[in-house]
DNA sequence: TACATATATTCTATAACATGAAAGCGTGTC
DNA sequence: GACACGCTTTCATGTTATAGAATATATGTA
């Protein structure tokens, strides 16, 4: 079906509600009807009933001392629903099991806390080889993918902050120098994927992506971890890097991030 | 006048609208056209284009693997406008009292919109010289130590892009050059605290901290302003500075900030 | 494959109600 | 007291929101 334009569907009185209701946005916290009227071009009448209807609802409140309206509390609830109900966990547990599914490896979402990683949520693979969970763990930031992820769009300033000296050392192939880890994270920037490659722990590799919300910013990181023997640099490449980040940017929509 | 009550005034449609838009409130986080339709008792067509015009303007999207519909960023926004505008000025309150006194000048809250600081409360000194209130006045943000604060700590190419050129002139202590005030900031920056010795107003001498919220961005300005023979450099560095740094981490702390 | 079911979307005509115009009331200023 | 201004109230009509039905698509079942 080739969908008519919704445009075509709008109801203007609930439109002209909603315009009056946004000229709440600006640096103005309290309008009068007049004022109103003459900026939305609507006749004083329709917008007294527009803001009488927002008022029974308590979007909108009334200054009984000079009669103006301004913002009612329905708005700040309005705002913390978005909140709650795109709240970060939530929005995973669906794409976290996708991506498990099509990875056929643990796919886990961590948040940054300081220098450490922060495993939030995990949705196991369904392999016959697992590794060990790592819900609830801390991990160094530089030698895991997820924490690389984290970082990776920091300002240069933070980055050279957070990475001054030597790093800790966990296998033999952990990076511990600083200048190395920086040059990593550019990649990380260019791909939009990082990768720990037996960085933390033998025998364990990682690919993760940063995932954002509707501050743009990013706020966690979505992973997926198995026995290196299975994620190859082929697969990485080829099949899982690309998946991971394709479900990172699938959770940022729904947590309101906006290209 | 007897007023009647405002129930007489409802907006039907726009009420349908609103109806919908509070079904999002539960734990339901997605809810389709009939599901709705059904609640409400509304005809389906009704609800569709209720939503069509929600859509429109952000308050609502479709899910497109599922058609369901959910809250979209529109009602962050309202909320966070709420905060804005509501819970800025009520936190600031007690804050500007204890200023007022414990500095024994006026103190001020105030905001940036675009090029320009906005007071926006203030709670006067009780000493026998008084200034002029500047309550809901607009006034440069580079020559005054409230717009100094709001903006120090924007990034370097923002700041850059806002000084470009030759600053207008007020005083002879002015700051017109756009280098110039871009070092000042830097030592905002540094001490945390913003001045305007005379910059915007002979004779008057200003004080102000940047405040924060839970967003961790620099949403206002506390300040503090008196008469030039009242706040000497030393009174400021050794007292005043300090005192009103206190204020504005306190009210930050007030505003959901966290370090 | 055919059929049933469910849902979002599309279309249309009419009567319900949103809009526009004007009047009323209260407050402030000269 | 006269006037200006802004919010609120009243009323009639014509615009448009509503109600009813149809359509398109996806999914499930036999």
């Amino acid at each position: 079906m080739v969908r008519r334009d919704k445009s075509n569907y709008i109801i203007q009185s609930v439109a002209h509600a909603l315009d009056v209701l946004e000229e709440f946005r600006g640096e103005m916290d309290e309008l009068g009807v007049t004022e109103l009227s003459k900026k939305l071009k609507l006749h004083k009448n329709n917008v007294f009933r527009i803001l009488a209807t927002l008022q029974s609802r308590n979007y909108i409140e009334q200054n009984r001392t000079n009669d103006n309206y301004r913002l009612g509390i329905k708005c700040l609830e309005l705002g913390q629903t978005f909140i709650h109900q795109r709240g970060l966990l939530k929005q995973a547990q669906p794409i976290l099991s996708e991506l498990a599914e099509s990875s056929a490896e643990t796919s886990y979402i961590s948040i940054i806390r300081g220098n450490e990683v922060v495993y939030l949520d995990a949705v196991e693979t369904t392999s016959t080889v697992r590794v060990v969970s790592r819900v609830g763990l801390h991990m160094p930031v530089h030698a895991t993918a997820a924490g690389k992820a984290l970082i990776a769009f920091d300002s240069e300033e933070e980055l050279r902050r957070r990475f001054h000296s030597e790093l800790p050392r966990f296998t033999k192939n952990t990076i511990t120098s600083s200048e190395e880890i920086l040059n990593v994270l550019g990649v990380v920037r260019e791909k939009e994927y990082a990768i720990d490659q037996e960085e933390f722990e033998d025998g364990l590799c990682c690919i993760a992506s940063p995932v954002r919300d509707y501050t743009r910013k990013v706020i966690a990181a979505l992973s997926v971890s198995g026995p290196a023997h299975r994620l190859s640099i082929d697969r990485i490449e080829q099949s899982v890097g690309p998946e991971v980040l394709r479900c990172a940017k699938m959770l940022s929509i729904r947590l309101g991030y906006r290209e």
